[in-house]
DNA sequence: TATTATTTTTAGACTTGTCTAAAAATTTAT
DNA sequence: ATAAATTTTTAGACAAGTCTAAAAATAATA
């Protein structure tokens, strides 16, 4: 059995892992987690010693094979609470993430199959990222970022790089959500801002903004 | 804010107020939280610091009125998280304390208010126990233990006292399950084992369950 | 390649919550 | 009311997880 903070160290690596090939370094998970290099040494010695990690003193870490599934049921459980909060209880996509912070440590084996069926078997959370099923595997989508298309290419829109509490309102605001068309009107070179058609507006937005929009290819006008 | 430990004692401490009118003993929260007594006292000296418990040395512990809203909104939220593994995700009654005693802890009034509506404000929990207002009242019920009533007398399960498992388990083999009306047929001096009626069917139950049912008079055939 | 800069680890300390064993206070019983 | 039994508190220790400051290893640069 794993402590919250073991768990937590897990998912920081896990995530690091699908960005990075190759190990990751202690800096790296220091920052993803807002504590110190020398507490994460100390964290993944005990980790390695549970053998959920890698670990060779100033090469960085691995997870492996039993720590990636449970870094994954980690994440499983995070994305499901996120889908229940949004679904359920009406929350909007950007006040899932503390809560789900919490509630994805919870362990019960029961409640996660429960909630996965009451759910009706979600494969995406609120903000486009795919739930590991049962056994840590994630479902690999075709995605590019809006920001790689060109002119009149289109697609629908179907998750975000940045899913802080701050952007998502930003979408909110403007009007763009998951599973909407978005047609590359115009690209402007002078600062790379883009004119883009969703639903049936016209919008002006940053590259910015389009650097963090996932775009499901989508052939056919 | 108040770390799960403090958040767990302040929960026995409310429960065991509720029994004893009085101070509540070191010795009784160990118990109660399977604990030392010399543990007892070191945290009960730092509640008392945070201004939710009144403590003299040797002399017990009070809840103040904001150690008792603490309480209160841990168990509030505890019996709410039992309604809904009950009602939406299929666990029996018996299942539900541990998981429950995990989900009390999350913090967020938005969730805790979002799930009350979502689940019909619900003013019992699955085994009759009222769940406390957002102000942490009780809702008061007049209630008897089944053994204490007579011959003929009837009423309606409301509640159990003991709800283990084990006890819940055996209630539902028995189909004694809350909202059945229950006649007492005799009662046999001997060893103060029941005859009862519960539903259509005549059944045979010891004192020791009739002493863990509550019922509530019902007056009329 | 020698030196500087950066990253990582070690050593030692601190906090929270727990424990055991012994001392002190209270309660019970003779 | 004094002695015995029980309860409660104190003192000191420990594990988990974190921190700071200094040392060691690695990477970058001139």
């Amino acid at each position: 059995m794993f402590t919250l903070s073991e768990e937590n160290y897990l998912k920081a690596i896990y995530h690091l892992e699908l960005g990075n090939d190759g190990g990751v370094s202690t800096n790296a998970i220091a920052e993803k987690l807002a504590t110190k290099a020398s507490s994460v040494t100390d964290m993944v010695k005990k980790l390695s010693e549970k053998e959920v990690v890698l670990y060779k003193k100033y090469k960085g870490v691995t997870l492996t094979v039993l720590g990636k599934t449970v870094a994954a049921s980690v994440v499983r459980k995070h994305r499901l609470w996120e889908v229940f909060l949004v679904e359920k209880l009406n929350f909007s996509w950007h006040e899932v993430h503390e809560v789900a912070e919490q509630l994805e440590h919870i362990k019960s084996a029961k409640l996660i199959n429960q909630l996965d069926r009451f759910l009706g078997f979600p494969t995406d959370d609120p903000h486009g990222d795919p739930i590991p099923d049962k056994d840590g595997n994630l479902k690999i989508v075709e995605k590019s970022l809006l920001s790689t298309l060109s002119k009149n290419e289109s697609g629908i829109c179907i998750g975000v790089d940045d899913s802080s509490s701050e952007f998502l309102q930003f979408l909110d605001k403007k009007g763009i959500t998951l599973g909407k068309k978005i047609t590359i009107l115009d690209k402007e070179d002078f600062d790379d801002s883009l004119s883009i058609l969703i639903g049936d507006k016209k919008l002006s937005i940053s590259n910015k903004i389009a650097s963090n929009l996932y775009i499901r290819a989508h052939t056919g006008q």
